[in-house]
DNA sequence: TAATTATATACGCATTGACAAATGTAAAGG
DNA sequence: CCTTTACATTTGTCAATGCGTATATAATTA
């Protein structure tokens, strides 16, 4: 599911399975336009670390998001597939939560982490997300 | 994952999961605009009636498909989501096999067997599928 | 170097889904 | 009725995935 030389419509098969879940969905929606750091995560969503990192390795092993290391803490991206059709689709899933209520809340959230420093109690000394590129 | 009342993510995330499988995006594609006996697919997929029957089963369990019965045949068509998120995605998915070979080659064969009736030897009798509105 | 923090992985278990093979069922025809 | 045709479903097995818990690793700090 996770290799390079398949079929392309085993290889859409696997995009979406890794968007089967609704956990991996709404980490998506908070990397969409910008690196997030696991802390984040683990904070807004709610969920044990352990679940939210393996969710993380499953998006990483399906090529969707991208890490990168900044001293203790690990920056999630979404790497946009280079096949055109895998990127339509993975747009128009980020696209699609516009509509949904929990992940505004989630985005909101985060919004507030990344402008307020005492918005999360918890997270004042954590690395504030990053706005990409597009 | 089948049920009404779910919050959109999980809604969203079932869409996904029917969608992860190449047999059903093959389905899929062959219903795109269309109506298609279920004889077709299991001759142009060449593959199990069994098989056939258990994805088209989960299309439907997914909402994603419906069945008409005509005498002894069946007929499937798409049932785009009422949800305009949902829709979008379905939509984006459909539109993602037009870069597919296989994909291409799939409908060559469905189209064939609507228009030359002896193209495809076994299915002489079989109803033609029949274009939809949309 | 030891302790702490941030994250990842391993383990055990339950669920789900895919497949082949066999069997069941609905409609049509004799 | 009984058979054939066209599908659907059940059964058994196997692999993948999800979760909580426990543990390992990497970087920072004391």
């Amino acid at each position: 599911m996770f290799v390079k030389n398949k079929s392309e419509s085993v290889r859409l098969a696997g995009l979406f399975a890794a968007l089967a879940d609704p956990t991996r969905l709404r980490l998506l929606n908070l990397m969409a336009g910008r690196e997030v750091c696991v802390c984040y995560f683990v904070e807004i969503l709610g969920q044990s670390q352990p679940k939210i990192s393996r969710h993380l390795a499953y998006l990483r092993r399906a090529g969707i998001v991208a890490a990168r290391r900044e001293g203790k803490w690990m920056h999630y991206r979404i790497v946009r597939p280079a096949h055109a059709a895998l990127a339509a689709v993975l747009d128009t899933a980020l696209g699609s939560f516009a509509s949904d209520k929990q992940m505004r809340a989630d985005r909101a959230k985060l919004d507030r982490a990344c402008c307020a420093g005492d918005s999360l109690v918890m997270l004042k000394s954590a690395p504030r997300p990053a706005v990409l590129a597009r």
